[in-house]
DNA sequence: GACGTTTGTGCAATCGTTTGTCTAACTTTT
DNA sequence: AAAAGTTAGACAAACGATTGCACAAACGTC
């Protein structure tokens, strides 16, 4: 039934358009290059800087108003555009911010850019952004790059920075102090404190945790959180019930085989605390594929509350980061230490929220039903789709 | 249990860190200005030129290798990094595409974005993201900025262009054709024979239809093909079995009134042909909570095949768009434009794929089914989200 | 009519690179 | 030893805009 297996998705190429109208490749309908600022004052019979000065509305120079017309009527009609290259070149100013992010495409750090492009693109400002998927030297390349492209300021998500900057930084998610970087970071704490209350008050006492992978920045600190916290409302954490992600991918495939490990040692466990909402969809699928109910038999909890958390089947329970705000607020920061109305803080901590839906229940009591995995049959295997 | 209602995402503001390590906003650790070219030379008591010639292995210049090495040594010293700002100025070449999509943050333009993104860093670019949510003004004004900015070319996602430029333009799902703009599409005539002989072979002959909202590009195309392909296998389309949708947003919310307004008519169906996989997954989710059974009594299958959809409960059947590599081969198409290496196309096709997975099903034979739901209580309300 | 002020615009330098041309010194050839 | 050729690097003119300063004409005042 499918038509080509190869794991990028199948894109047969096919050159289309009837060959009389192909057109050239660099100049279209348009004079070649566009009028810059000396033909216009040319055409004016002006000095460009003159010119200039209109077109900017520079205050404190006396040009009569019939010229400035005269200029504006022009400007329109050749349809001047300035070179915005040209301008933040001479006025060290090119209102541009450069974005590091670890990966494209994802939910989690999409959701960030949202809020950062919403609020940047509203204030003026335009960005740059390059992925380096979590590849130290390409951090490095990477924000040197934007700097020398002349980014004003920089914005990480989920990257490990390794030394100070001399402009301004704000890092979403990244958790080492910096001098001069800003992390904006969710409370933690709090966190852990709602997921372990919450399974606990369900009677749960025997969970299972997925840690993150190592170069998620958040991975370490969500993780001694969880056992501070699991410490002093006495939930004893086994080890072998603890699994460590490490494949990088953000697809739900991440938790799909780490259910399965765990399910293989036998262990008993009533729930299961995922590392994020793309992991705990894989963990679910895991579980259902292998004849294990959620919630009826075990609980999953996830975090981030990406958007289709709330529709998934069961709908997810899970740790909401408020994540298109915290792109708001990491893009605020930023521009503000650039404007000089804020003050340099060292961290910015948002509240994490508890959704509660469905894939959480109370504990099943006999565990038995856990048990009786083995005599199911699996459902198919799942899909393994390439990317 | 929840903290704060308000729609955007509970966020408490609150300033961390010690007061005593606050630290200047604008100069860092570093010297306050990068060097430049001029002050390099300086240093060495040479000519800039000469500086910049060695720096870029300028091809039938003869410089002692002494002084090249002398050269390469104080600009590792002395950290100089080119200013790209001043080099595209002087070189016309800021080797930067411009990107216009309508929305960040949404899984069918992020997958392309991430192709594109892939592509152009490899290949040594860099770019800029704006975000138009559609709107015609900010379209015409976002590329035009692009443009001032130093984009040497565009590629677009999803958005309606009005006009010709005067710069190599890819449009990614975009239907009009316009002279110079090279449309990456998708073969909608084909993926509509494989939707509808999908559910045709499986029996369904009463099918309900989610038309896109207007201002998507592909709603259009894919509406007509849907309706040749209907005739010609002769499906009838029920105009009372045809939703619109109009809600400009990229949440699973979108489906779920659409096919709670379905239901509500009464009349009978036995599989809904979705816009896109958020929508299916949202109409899932409203078939679900009032107790009809996907695939069981009503087949559902979905468009683009966003990285979920084969984890979803049930796993959703769908169309797949390459949507990666539509991206890459936009990005691909853009240089090779650029470099001159390829004649302009009108458009690039390429093949959908049908993923058969479980949300679609032999048709239930007894309409009695779908026509109990009355009888069942829905389940709770579902969960909106505010975002 | 001399002088200060206002008005309207031009000039030139600058931002940080790149590149074509040019010169001075040094080396080799005859 | 003079002509020719090589070598090493300087110089200046761009790219397209901004901005402080200068300057000329017109105007008003005494």
């Amino acid at each position: 039934m499918r038509r080509g297996e190869n794991s990028e998705g199948s894109a047969t190429v096919a050159a289309g358009g009837s060959p009389g109208t192909a057109t050239n490749t660099n100049l279209m309908g348009a004079s070649n290059k566009p009028t810059s600022l000396k033909k216009l004052a040319q055409h004016l019979g002006l000095n460009p800087a003159t010119v200039s000065v209109v077109l900017n509305d520079v205050p404190g120079r006396n040009i009569p108003q019939a010229t400035r017309d005269r200029i504006k009527a022009a400007a329109k009609e050749l349809n001047y555009q300035p070179s915005l290259l040209a301008r933040s070149l001479r006025n060290r100013r090119t209102l541009t911010i450069g974005i590091l992010v670890p990966e494209l495409g994802d939910g989690y750090h999409t959701q960030v850019m949202s809020g950062i492009g919403d609020h940047l693109i509203e204030a003026g400002y335009f960005y740059f952004t390059a992925h380096h998927r979590h590849r130290k030297n390409l951090v490095e390349e990477y924000g040197q790059m934007l700097i020398n492209r002349g980014a004003e300021a920089l914005i990480t998500i989920d990257t490990a920075l390794e030394h100070p900057y001399s402009i301004p930084v704000v890092a979403v998610a990244g958790h080492r102090p910096i001098s001069g970087v800003t992390n904006v970071l969710l409370d933690h704490r709090f966190a852990a404190e709602l997921t372990l209350s919450h399974l606990y008050s369900l009677g749960h006492r025997d969970i299972a945790f997925m840690r993150g992978q190592p170069f998620s920045s958040d991975s370490d600190e969500r993780w001694q959180h969880l056992l501070r916290v699991a410490r002093e409302i006495k939930i004893e954490i086994d080890p072998d019930l603890t699994l460590q992600l490490d494949r990088d991918t953000t697809s739900p495939e991440l938790g799909y085989p780490a259910i399965q490990r765990l399910l293989s040692t036998g262990k008993y466990f009533s729930a299961v605390v995922c590392f994020n909402d793309i992991s705990a969809i894989g963990a679910i699928r895991a579980l259902q594929d292998l004849g294990v109910n959620v919630p009826g038999d075990v609980s999953v909890i996830g975090f981030d509350d990406i958007r289709w958390a709330g529709f998934h089947n069961p709908r997810l329970t899970t740790i909401r980061q408020p994540l298109i705000n915290m792109g708001r607020i990491a893009a605020q920061c930023v521009l503000n230490r650039l404007h000089g109305t804020e003050r340099y803080r060292e961290q910015i901590v948002v509240e994490p929220e508890l959704m509660v839906r469905e894939s959480t229940g109370v504990v099943c009591t006999s565990p038995s039903a856990i048990r009786t995995r083995e005599n199911k049959k699996s459902a198919k295997p799942v899909d393994l789709r390439g990317d």
